[in-house]
RNA sequence: UGGGGAAUAGUGUAACGGCAGCACGAGUGACUCUGGAUCACUUAGUCUAGGUUCAAAUCCUAGUUCCCCAGCCA
């Protein structure tokens, strides 16, 4: 399937699947899943193994089941899973008919314990929890056997059936796999297959309360339904001489585990634990805050499916525990959008500015171009008029050469309007500027001037009369260093929550066609961002935009420079 | 101190005994009605020490560092 020209470009695992090609272990077939606990949101980590299981079956013309991994009712809920339904698909990916649940299978899940009971390989356990710790050994010394260990079939057959009718307390026992108490693996030494869980499944309801191990479940969840290669995170590396002993114990269709490092990001914490916390706290406003690394806060950010399937694609599937920088995510936002997101103009900290010699009260409409990546996406009318504002930033009453904005004496060209010069700065009592007198170039109309003179800098403004007003919350890292989880000693790592992750601007004026942006619509704020119309927050009458990434900034780069010259 | 993994420019990722390449970053320049975008150039790497070989990132030996494992979580 793969390319002459990208064969030299295989990652690790789609070398593996070239080997089984190769040797016709599955037949020239390719079946993945995507198997979360929906006990949480999905995040871009998950966006990872998302990208590559399905991206895989694509490759590879396979399919790739969506799968719920739903062996503990005490965490799991159906929120979760319409939400992860929701993610997954808002990411471009189908799973087919309907996605399939663990849970389904309890049923033959249990018939194949009896199966290991029946052929000696499996053992009801009386070991209370620390009993069975104590038993367990540690990393050097092996453990020792269950003192149940050699009841006869008959009476596990007995004690399963009335574990699974119910008669025991939760924790009162176990299915244990009789395995060898002197692995050095420690997932081999007797693991328990079935607990005792008197709890409502959000699936199954109260049909069972007994509950199957992850371990016991997934590897034949794999082989029912016939997936080829069963793509995990390093963790379940230690995990894979279980998966094969149950299935080759159970003797049936054997899937190929490979495991691959899951992704980390600079200033980002990805376990579910910690994003949960963030939530439950309220260090953050919800799983959707637009700082959050999940993948409803992304979108709610302004994030594109095509810019994060992008960034999978971009980092590569290695076995090196790594740490993409998060501006390898942000390029990605940026490249999409710079191609697809429509131009506007709007002013975050407005500068008033007027123009001495517009007339009053006139106004006119300027064209200006909608996206210059794409022609087709045409031009629009602005309105402009004697009185605008400008960005505060884009003034300097004292400016070096290198600034090549606004300035006293200084010319500089009004996007897609008029060049114009500034002469006069009024002030407050305070000395604080209110106020930019101009005066402009009638000849300079559309931004180019007859004589052919040039100037150096464009800025953009909006006309006063005819702006919107809007609140714009302009985010950054949800974290002031790179690595959150890195913690001193009596620090905690919620001390490294960035103070600046989120500021709000709620005297934003922008362009008038914006009145009528959808929530979630993108676009970039020329010269300064892109941003989307909140989902939640946003209101025809009360515009709320999330920056969803800055532009470049070469301006910011060379006043960091000056000042580290000085 | 047992077992299982992993180490290649700043960050990631290729090269599978035969020219260490690519992306992002960083730097320089060109261009520009976004200090955006684009284009060109530059920078910078095989964990260490031995060995095998005409030739080693790759094979061998010894070491170093990092990650995972002692849930009736996944």
């Amino acid at each position: 399937m793969a390319s002459e020209e990208s064969a030299g470009r295989l990652n690790f695992i789609e070398q593996i699947i070239a080997e089984h090609e190769a040797s016709g272990r599955f037949g020239g077939r390719v079946q993945t899943r995507f198997p979360p606990e929906p006990n949480g949101y999905l995040h871009i980590g998950h966006a990872k193994s998302i990208c590559l299981n399905f991206g895989l079956a694509a490759k590879y013309g396979g399919k790739c089941n969506l799968r719920f991994d739903d062996t503990n009712p005490t965490k799991e809920e159906d929120e979760y899973v319409r939400a992860i339904e929701e993610d997954v698909r808002w990411l471009g990916f189908d799973w087919g008919e309907a996605a399939l649940f663990a849970s389904d299978y309890f049923g033959q899940l249990y018939e194949w314990a009896l199966k290991l009971i029946q052929d000696g390989k499996a053992f009801v356990c009386d070991l209370s929890f620390d009993e069975m710790r104590e038993h367990r050994g540690t990393l050097t010394e092996p453990g020792r056997e269950s003192p149940y260990r050699d009841r006869s079939v008959e009476e596990n057959l007995d004690l399963f059936a009335r574990m699974k009718a119910g008669e025991f307390p939760d924790g009162s026992r176990t299915l244990r796999a009789k395995i060898d108490m002197a692995a050095a693996n420690l997932n081999l030494r007797d693991p328990v297959m079935y607990r005792i869980l008197h709890a409502t499944h959000h699936r199954t309801g109260d049909a069972w309360c007994i509950y199957p191990m992850y371990d016991f479940t997934h590897g034949q969840s794999d082989s029912i339904e016939g997936i080829t290669h069963s793509i995990c995170t390093l963790e379940f590396e230690n995990h894979r001489p279980l998966y094969d002993w149950y299935l080759d114990a159970l003797e049936i269709y054997h899937p190929q585990q490979i495991e691959f490092a899951r992704l980390n990001l600079t200033y980002t914490v990805m376990s579910k634990r910690r994003l949960l916390q963030l939530v439950a706290e309220g260090l953050v406003s919800g799983w959707d805050d637009p700082r959050m690394p999940t993948i409803c806060g992304l979108r709610r950010r302004g994030y594109t499916p095509a810019a994060i399937r992008n960034f999978c694609d971009l980092i590569g599937v290695a076995k090196f525990n790594s740490t993409i920088d998060v501006v390898q995510l942000e390029n990605s936002v940026r490249e999409d959008l710079n191609r697809h997101a429509p131009r506007v103009m709007g002013v975050l900290r407005p500068l008033r500015v007027v123009i001495e010699n517009y007339p009053e009260g006139e106004s006119e409409e300027l064209e200006a171009v909608n996206n210059p990546e794409d022609e087709s996406a045409g031009t629009r009318p602005v309105p402009f008029s004697r009185v605008l504002y400008i960005e505060e930033t884009d003034f300097m009453e004292d400016a070096p050469k290198k600034f090549f904005r606004l300035a006293p004496g200084r010319e500089v060209r009004l996007r897609y309007a008029y060049f114009v010069t500034c002469t006069d700065v009024v002030k407050d009592a305070d000395g604080r500027i209110t106020e930019i007198r101009c005066t402009y170039d009638p000849a300079t109309r559309g931004g180019n001037a007859p004589d052919g003179r040039k100037v150096k800098g464009t800025i953009h403004w909006v006309s006063a009369e005819h702006a919107v007003q809007a609140e714009v919350r302009l985010y950054d890292h949800l974290f002031a260093v790179p690595d959150p989880n890195e913690v001193a000693e009596g620090q905690d790592w919620t001390d490294h929550l960035n103070p600046q992750s989120i500021e709000v601007l709620s005297g934003a004026m922008v362009e008038p066609s914006l009145a009528s942006a959808e929530p979630g619509a993108r676009f970039q704020l020329e010269r300064t961002g892109y941003f989307c119309v909140d989902s939640v927050d946003s209101r025809p009458d009360r515009l709320v935009l999330n920056r969803t990434v800055s532009l470049k900034d070469t301006w910011a780069k060379v006043q960091k420079q000056q000042l580290q010259k000085k």
